[in-house]
DNA sequence: AATTAATGATACCACATTAGTCTCATTTGT
DNA sequence: ACAAATGAGACTAATGTGGTATCATTAATT
């Protein structure tokens, strides 16, 4: 299994590249650096600029720009918008609530790696990647 | 994203509940104590039994048993077995290796990460579980 | 005002993985 | 012989991943 998907990947380059240039970049100069299909390329900045991790500008002269600090978007974030909430497992139970919640020593267990996880993740930014 | 499937969650419960005891178990037991569709339940466990974490017997009164100590069986073994290699990112790029693999910073960074993962992981047993 | 170069939004499609079901064969105790 | 158990393998449904395609909108250039 994969932990990182090439949603993230490629957003994750693409916010490295983007973050190295002051000027705004289009998808064409992406598209050219990391040979990335190009609608597929679009569909994934627009969607970064939804979560407001990008600035978008259209018309002539437009194309994309951080809309914060390298050092505050972080690569969890990232994942989390392509790959949704990071979880170890949600109980498997038919009916979504696990009464066996409380004292489920799995999940216990589980849930100490997940925060472990999470804190190293959280160090992770694109300041740090660029 | 859900790091363990279900395949891994019923196999994980399976083994703590065959683990606790010492006859051998059947998938009728199992199923009706962790409510898990019969015909779903048998192929887990046959596929533990193939790779040697179960010992199965045929015909009647037979059922399975663990092959190992629940002290030696990894729970990072049994995401193995049922979601393959876990791997943060495989790059990229259409044809397969990398050339940049040697100076990715993601890689490296997310290689760290990896290994703290692996090295909780690894201490998670099924004993340690039950 | 028309053109052109950019993004926004959305619907669609192909493939892989996950989560199962179903059927028949084989083994073994009674 | 029969019943009770697993073994093996084909099949199916739902979901997630990795895209493509189309049309609408915006803004600079001419
Ligand atoms: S959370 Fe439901 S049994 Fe562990
Ligand atoms: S491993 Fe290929 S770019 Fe990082």
């Amino acid at each position: 299994m994969k932990l990182i998907t090439r949603n993230t990947d490629y957003a994750l380059r693409a916010l490295c590249y983007i973050s190295k240039n002051k000027n705004i970049v289009t998808v064409d100069e992406l598209v050219e650096k990391l040979g990335v299909p190009r609608p597929f390329m679009r569909k994934i900045l627009q969607r970064l600029n939804k979560r407001k991790i990008l600035d978008s500008f259209k018309g002539q002269g437009g194309g994309f720009r951080l809309k914060a600090l390298p050092e505050k978007i972080y690569v969890i974030e990232i994942m989390r918008i392509f790959q949704g909430k990071v979880v170890l497992n949600r109980c498997f139970l038919k009916k979504d609530v696990c009464p066996n919640k409380g004292k489920c020593v799995l999940r216990k267990k589980i849930g100490i790696i997940e925060d472990n996880l999470f804190k190293q993740l959280k160090e992770i930014t694109i300041a740090s990647l660029a």
